[in-house]
Order: C-alpha cells, then structure tokens, then sequence
DNA sequence: ATTTACAATATGA
DNA sequence: TCATATTGTAAAT
C-alpha cells in the first residue's frame, strides 16, 4: 500500500445517512451522498489540515441540510475541471437558501447567456452537491429538471429550505 | 477530428 | 407541441 493520491476521506453522519467526504492537499475535492449500505472508510491518519476542514463541512452540511444557510466552507479543491466549471460553481455558491435560480440566470451571472446547456453540464459535474447549491438551479418556469445522485434529494432538499416552487 | 448526448432555453412554425 | 440553433464538456467512433 502506498499513498500515491493523498486524499483523505472522512465521513460525516447526518440525519439523512452518512456523506464522505474527500479531502486533497488543497481543500474539499468532493462530497459524496450516503451509499446506501457500507459504512465509509473512516480514515484515521487524517492530518490536522483535514480534520480542521472536516469540521468547517460538517457544520456546513447540516445546517443546509436543515435548510439554514449554507455558511462557512473550507477551501475548494476545484482544481478538476475547466474555468467555465469553476465559474459556474461559483456563481452558484451565491444563491441564499431558500432561494431558487436557473440554469440561464446562471449562464447570464457568468457572462455566457447562452451557455446553458454547458452550466447544466458543470452542474453534473460538480464534485460538491449540497454544499455547491446545485439543487436550488431549477430549469426555467422553476421546472426541477434533473440531479445527479436522484431527483429524490433534490426534492428533499428544497423542501427542507422551503423554496418556494410555484 | 467528427458526432452525439447532456440536468436548457429561445425562437419559429 | 415539435424542430432547430446555440454553447461547453465529455464520451464514443
């Protein structure tokens, strides 16, 4: 066993299961929703650095969960991907809870309005569901549209916020 | 390198 | 309602 890729995964227990989350050497690289059966694989060489950004996503998972706002986040390893993906996740971050938007008032928020098609592309690959707020871009005339990880979630999800979906 | 499909939207018929 | 053009990415060929 060697450690080629140092990501350190660490789940985190909630109400709706248990995300893990994966941390590199530059911040969170990605959440991933509770996988049914399996317990994650707890790791417990985690370093400092990790733990002290775990704790920053813990809190900041649960309260979205909870549909408060989403709240303070450690550093983004969005280092995967392109700039137009960056864009996107970021224009997203902006979206208060509650509130809904579109993939086009995305596309518009970055400059490119016509670019819809692509944000719905940088949304299913965003590494960061829940915490990059890609369950509250509906399509437009607020139309739920789709979600990766099941529309299910995306639901629950809204509700929770009590986004107004009329 | 070209084609196709995507979590879209607007436009034209 | 259906066909099509558009814009960025990824996967298939």
């Amino acid at each position: 066993m060697k450690a080629k890729s140092e990501l350190t995964r660490l789940s985190i227990a909630t109400t709706d299961g248990e995300f893990v989350a994966g941390y590199s050497d530059k911040g969170l690289a990605f959440l991933n929703f509770p996988n049914g059966k399996r317990r994650a694989p707890s790791d417990e060489a985690a370093p400092p650095q990790a733990r002290r950004w775990h704790k920053l996503t813990t809190t900041a998972l649960k309260q979205t969960l909870a549909g408060e706002a989403t709240g303070e986040l450690p550093p983004l390893d969005d280092s995967a991907g392109t700039d137009f993906q960056r864009s996107v996740w970021r224009a997203m971050r902006k979206i208060p809870s509650g509130q809904t938007s579109s993939y086009g008032e995305i596309a518009k928020a970055i400059g490119k309005p016509k670019a819809v098609r692509a944000v719905g592309g940088a949304c299913g690959a965003n590494p960061i569901p829940v915490l990059v707020p890609c369950h509250r871009v509906l399509a437009a005339h607020q139309k739920i549209g789709g979600f990766s990880g099941g529309l299910d979630w995306k639901r629950k999800l809204l509700a929770r916020e009590r986004a107004m979906l009329f």
